[in-house]
DNA sequence: GCAACTTACGGCGGTCGTAAGGATG
DNA sequence: CATCCTTACGACCGCCGTAAGTTGC
């Protein structure tokens, strides 16, 4: 089962008309009209009337048309929860490390991570000498 | 966004890699890397740590693997009360119309309701004039 | 007749699998 | 060193959009 025409699917139900849902979705009325066509044979049920003017689920669409509908708030509630949770890294971060190991390995590294966390305040210290780290002087401030 | 993606992704978090995941969807595991990537790229995150042993999610691998157990699961359900809804149509079902009504129009349908209702009897009774339905004669057995 | 859905068809984009490269334990 | 993931590449499948046909109101 493609999860992906559960979504068309959805699109449909909410706007009443393929027509409309294509529109929402950026797709042709007949794209719309195949995804669901298809949708229907791999279920081997009727989502909706032949024929109607404005679409009517069926018994069968309307169960699905539930769970379509749980999971595309479970999604959002998801990809909200996921977003807050990447700016959730803030603040400084202190590295020590010899000056071979962070201009070879480390620098070009360091690019990839702040145009993650661009909350991420990163304080570099190069120096020969291996710090001693349980003086804690390599610590999150 | 893919709702397809999700259902790689929902995979691979069970499965714990790729390659295994790859295998019970019958993709091979370049596909699958793939999809992934795609999908940490739509939600502009990273779902797995980059090369681990065994796959292990991230926070945000949690958070969205939450949501798609959750669709997975409404989804079975789903599909399990819809087959069972199918199966609900049974009995007999009595029709009479007029012969030339019968045989052009309804005769031609009526294979395609009995192929999906196989527990449908239906019983068809051609005749030149039009029963009177208050008189009970075509009624649900 | 109109508005909506279906279907046929040609074209293009996307995804697949194979295979080679790089990393990890 | 074995296993897993990534990436490059050529090929193919499938899906899209257009447009014509059909149905219901």
């Amino acid at each position: 089962m493609d999860w992906d025409k559960l979504r068309i699917f959805h699109a449909v139900a909410d706007a009443g008309s393929l027509t409309h849902a294509g529109d929402s979705l950026h797709l042709s009325q007949s794209a719309v009209s195949r995804q669901i066509r298809a949708l229907e044979e791999s279920l081997g049920t009727t989502l909706f009337p032949r024929h109607a003017r404005g679409l009517i689920l069926t018994e069968q669409g309307e169960l699905l048309f539930d769970a379509t509908s749980t999971m595309a708030k479970k999604l959002d509630a998801a990809a909200a929860r996921i977003r807050d949770s990447e700016e959730e890294v803030f603040g400084e971060l202190k590295v020590t490390t010899t000056t071979g190991f962070g201009t070879l390995w480390l620098a070009p590294r360091l690019g990839k991570l702040y145009e993650r966390y661009p909350d991420l305040n990163i304080d570099l210290m190069l120096e020969e000498r291996v710090l001693d780290l349980p003086m804690r002087q390599a610590r999150r401030t």
